[in-house]
Order: structure tokens, then sequence, then C-alpha cells
DNA sequence: GGTTTTAAAGTGAGTACTTACTTACCTTTT
DNA sequence: AAAAGGTAAGTAAGTACTCACTTTAAAACC
């Protein structure tokens, strides 16, 4: 990986994030990024592949914010670890997690394979802990969590800890 | 309102929705409603006048989806009125919803706003069922209640009525 | 009641500009 | 010397929007 081509994809992160995909044209990043306009398209292809490399870079911070979740050994550990996912979003992750969702609507992305892990740890804390329907419990959790992330990433919420120690109260962790 | 005027309107409602505001160009939008491109400048001045109607025209439906939680008389009517919020979207309404939602996330629009009268009978319902807590409370319920529509309105929501049941079981509704 | 006037509804070809992408060429690194 | 990194100047198609013009229809006048 060169400096320039890093340039570009932080350049694109930033901007795709600020003003969305469609509105925000190549050459635009390739200003912000100080490379010429063709070099995107020598490293990336086209518009789509710069968006897609964003993505797979992503991945990474994708697996690091749910790591914690997927190896907790026990019910009691899942679920703090659940209700900490939205809060554990900050510094550079801010921005590619607010790219995610907008992408969501705007592309119309699903990531709801990348969920379903975390469905089933959750699921599964829910069993140990005898709730009567863990399922449901854990579809409404992720929903819930969903509507929190949602708002955080706007920057529309403004008693964090607050709503976390809420959270924590609720479920007894 | 003219004919060709409304189907504007309408070819516009349909193609935001589907393709995203900036994704979708006037000429685009002409072609649906069978009309030449002029008349979109002549009617709604430019792109975003006619973004705007849209708007303007679904305050009703806005009006029309919380008008019985906020007329509500007791706090468990008010508590099980909003618990079907999500549910109610359909039909024609559906895709203002959605496009709500997108505007939300592609031009950073914010209804914290609208959505605070309905907050307030909320903490008023929580207060008078003795809640603990009811300003976060309502707040909490709110998030599930978002995350619940921006799934359903991806048409990512396969059990629809499982879950209604339990939000009003788990509110005692 | 029929004719003229007026204003809005509607058109289609044009505007200047931006878009994603290409090509020919130069430079640096291996 | 070969390959990859990088640039500047293109391209054709598309963008939001305008302008000169015609059609429609209802009001105003005799």
């Amino acid at each position: 990986m060169t400096e320039k081509k890093n340039n570009i994809i932080q350049a694109a992160l930033k901007l795709f994030t600020c003003t969305g995909f469609h509105a925000c044209s190549t050459s635009k990043v390739a200003k912000q990024a100080k490379v010429s306009e063709g070099l995107i398209f020598k490293h990336f292809k086209n518009k789509e592949g710069l968006l897609q490399a964003i993505l797979v870079e992503g991945e990474e911070k994708s697996k690091k914010l749910f790591y914690p979740i997927l190896s907790a050994e026990t019910p009691q550990q899942i679920l703090k670890r659940t209700l900490e996912l939205p809060f554990r979003i900050k510094g550079d992750d801010f921005e590619f997690w607010k790219l995610q969702y907008k992408l969501k609507w705007e592309l119309e992305y699903d990531h709801s394979k990348k969920m379903q892990p975390l469905m089933d740890r959750l699921t599964e804390a829910f069993t140990a802990l005898d709730y009567s329907n863990p399922e449901m419990e854990a579809q409404f959790l992720l929903y819930t969590l969903d509507g929190i992330a949602a708002s955080l990433l706007k920057g529309a919420l403004n008693n964090e800890t607050e709503l976390h120690d809420y959270l924590m109260n609720k479920y007894n962790v």
C-alpha cells in the first residue's frame, strides 16, 4: 500500500461519509487526497471499487468490535459486552461505522448476515439466563442497540453514559 | 394541483425512495411522470423544491400516524398505541416513511423535533405507571421502535406479528 | 353569448457544467 | 529493463436548470 493509495482511501472515507457516495465525485476525492484523478482508477478500477476497498479495510474494524462478544465465556459476559457495543465506537472507527449506516440506506446494503453470529451468542446467553423467549429477546435487544447506534452516529445522542448505565441496570449486569 | 403536477410528485417519491435523492436525476423523474423536464422546474423551482413538496405532502401522513398516541387518554393507551407505531405503516405510506429514513442519512435530516411530543407523552405514561426512570424508559423504547421501523422499511423483518406480540407482552398491554 | 385578454400549464431544445472514466505519457522502484 | 506508480489532458454522457415558445382554459369585456 503506497502512501498515495492510502490517501485516496482516507479521503474517500471522509467524503463518502459526510456527503454520501453518489453526492461525492471522484474529482473531489482526488483533490482531497492531493493526487491526480486518474490514479483512483489505476488503483481501484472504478468508483465502486474504491468503495469496496474502504469496506474491506473496515472488515478488521468489524472483527475488532465483535470479537469480545464472540469470545466471551459466560452469558453475563456476552450480555455485558453486547450492551457496550454502540459505546465502543469512537475515533477513526466512528467515520467507518457512520458510512456503513449511510450505505445501508443509500445503496440498500444488507448486513443482517454480519449480525447473525452476534444474534446466536445473544440467544445462547438469554437461554442460559432463563429468559422465557430467548430468540425474541435477542432480536429485541439488537434492534434497540441498532437504534441507539444510529442516533449516536448521527451525533444526536447527548447522554451516552447515562443510557449505557440504564441499559446495564435493566439487564442486571 | 393539476394532474401532471401530482404525477411528478408521485414519480419523484417512487424514484427518490428506491434510488435515493442524488442518484435520481430530474430527467428520470420527468420520464417516469410522462411530462417534460421543464415542467418540474416551473412547478417546484428546483430539485430541492420538489423534495420539499413531497415532504410537505407527507406531513399529513405524519400527523395521521402520531395522532392516536397524542390523543390517548390513559397511560395504557399511550403505551399500547406507541408499540403499534411501526406496524401501522403500510401501503402508500410505506414509500414515504422509507424515504424519510433514507433522507435522514443521505441529507442528514433531523427529525428529533418531530419525535419530541411523542417522547413527552411516553414519559408521562411511564411516570403514571410508576416506572423508576420514566425519561430513560421512554428514550429506550423509542430507540427500539426506531430500530424495528428501520428493519421493517428495509423489508428485513419477517416476523412482524410475533415481534409485536412480544412487545405488548413485555410492556403488559 | 360570443369574442378577446390574460395567466397559468406545458413543451423541447438548448445552456454551462460535472460526471465517471480513458489514454498517452512520464517517473520511480525493483 | 520491466513493472508499477503517477500525471495531465482529454472523452462522451449526464447533470440541474433556462428560455423561447405553444396550448389550454377560465375570466373580462362588449
